[in-house]
Order: structure tokens, then C-alpha cells, then sequence
DNA sequence: AATATTTATCGTAATTTTACGATTAATGCT
DNA sequence: AGCATTAATCGTAAAATTACGATAAATATT
């Protein structure tokens, strides 16, 4: 137990929520946000915008990766991220497909 | 530790995280899909269409209720969910604000 | 009144997440 | 070659998440 049944979801169900997942944490968003304004980013550039440690930061940064909204090259000794606009945009993209409003009644509550 | 450092972040960032955090399960992924294509729904029609027990699918919806991406009136016996649109609204809105380009250098990863 | 139905809550266990410091690996500099 | 810098990984601890069964509470039904 305490382990996501995600096998037993469709395939769309488990992107949306793997996507929607390693964006809801601030951290996250926030590295997101710097990626996105200046589109490029390196690694140690981040860590200084953000009030955690090195390798927590290492581990988001990894977490981003591993659901394709970033991705990072090693430059030298630094290494350079940047972020996916193509998954941003599926992400979005599933969003009102998957949310889009049926031809059902209208809400009471 | 263990904790999230809510507390550092901006609160726009802990507001765009909490909404994709709490759409990053499969099983609230559904349940908000459901919830879209009927526009209203009882919570037994609800679990009947998770493969999950009763109990779990209630803490999925109080999770959801939580983060004011559905409401819930008791009707009864039963309970009546739908989905907020407007809150649905405000996390694209937050995305496209938050995750716009900026006028930086091109990526070269 | 007794029973059934519906859903929330409680208690619990397994797993995952979050965070940190310490260490390692790799490159760059002197 | 030796030292400094950068970032990933390891080890670990605390907390949160996910899931289930059992129970409770509230309304319907007979």
C-alpha cells in the first residue's frame, strides 16, 4: 500500500497527472518560471534564485527532467537547463481536452 | 523535513503548485473528467467508475474540494460533486502567465 | 421502529516525497 | 600535479501520500 495504482488508469489519466504532478511543488514552479523567462538557465543560477540547499535543488531539477518539462546539457563543469515549451504546451493541450465541458445538465452545488 | 517550505515561496507559486498538485493523480484526473462530462455527479456514479475503494475515492474528492477544484452539496443520502470551472480557468490562466517566454537568449540545450 | 443505503471519517500500513549534509566525479585553473 | 568549482548522487530522517477495511453518521425505506 501507499503506492499510486497508476496501472490501473488510462494512459492520457497518467500523463496529465505525471505532468500536473512534478509541477505542483513552488520549487518546481519556480524553476519553471526562471527557465521560462530567460529560456536558458544554468544549474548554479538556479540554486542562488531559490532559499534551498544544492541538492534538493539538484533533485527537482532532476524530477523536471524525468517528466520532460526540462531538459539539460553538461557544459564544462556547469550544466545548462532549459525548458520544454513542446511538453508545456501537450500539458496544456490535454488540459482542455480532457476538461472540456460535456453536454450533460448543469451544475446545482 | 519531509515538509514542503511552503513558506519561502511566492504565493502565486504555492497557488499554481497546490492546484497541479492536487490534479496530479490518475484518479482525480478522472474524477475531474467525469465530473467535466456530466457537469454534475453523485459520488457513488463516482466510484463506480474508479477502480478504487469507496474510501480512497472520498479522500481523492476531499482533496479536490480542498484545493477548490470541485464543490460538494449533500443532497439527501448522497452527495452531489461538480467541477469549478473557474478554478479550472484560473490554473490555465496562472500557467499561461507564469510560464510565458521571455525575451532572454534562445535555449542551446 | 428496524433495516438498508450512502458517504465521510478513523485507524493503519506501505511507499513516496522533501529536505539536508556529506561525498563523489568531473572539469577548469594555477 | 594540485587545488578549486560545479553539480550529481548517496545516505538519512521526517513528513506526506495512497490505499484499504472497518466504523460511524445520516437519511431512506419497509
Amino acid at each position: 500500500m501507499g503506492t499510486r495504482k497508476t496501472a490501473v488508469f488510462g494512459e492520457i489519466e497518467n500523463e496529465l497527472a505525471e505532468l500536473a504532478k512534478a509541477i505542483g511543488h513552488p520549487a518546481r514552479v519556480a524553476i519553471l518560471r526562471e527557465l521560462a523567462n530567460r529560456n536558458v538557465c544554468v544549474c548554479g543560477e538556479i540554486v542562488d534564485t531559490l532559499p534551498l540547499a544544492q541538492s534538493t535543488v539538484s533533485q527537482h531539477l532532476k524530477e523536471l527532467k524525468a517528466a520532460g518539462l526540462i531538459s539539460g546539457t553538461v557544459e564544462g563543469v556547469k550544466s545548462c537547463y532549459c525548458i520544454n515549451w513542446a511538453a508545456l504546451e501537450r500539458f496544456k493541450t490535454l488540459l482542455d481536452d480532457f476538461f472540456k465541458p460535456g453536454s450533460g445538465q448543469n451544475c446545482a452545488c
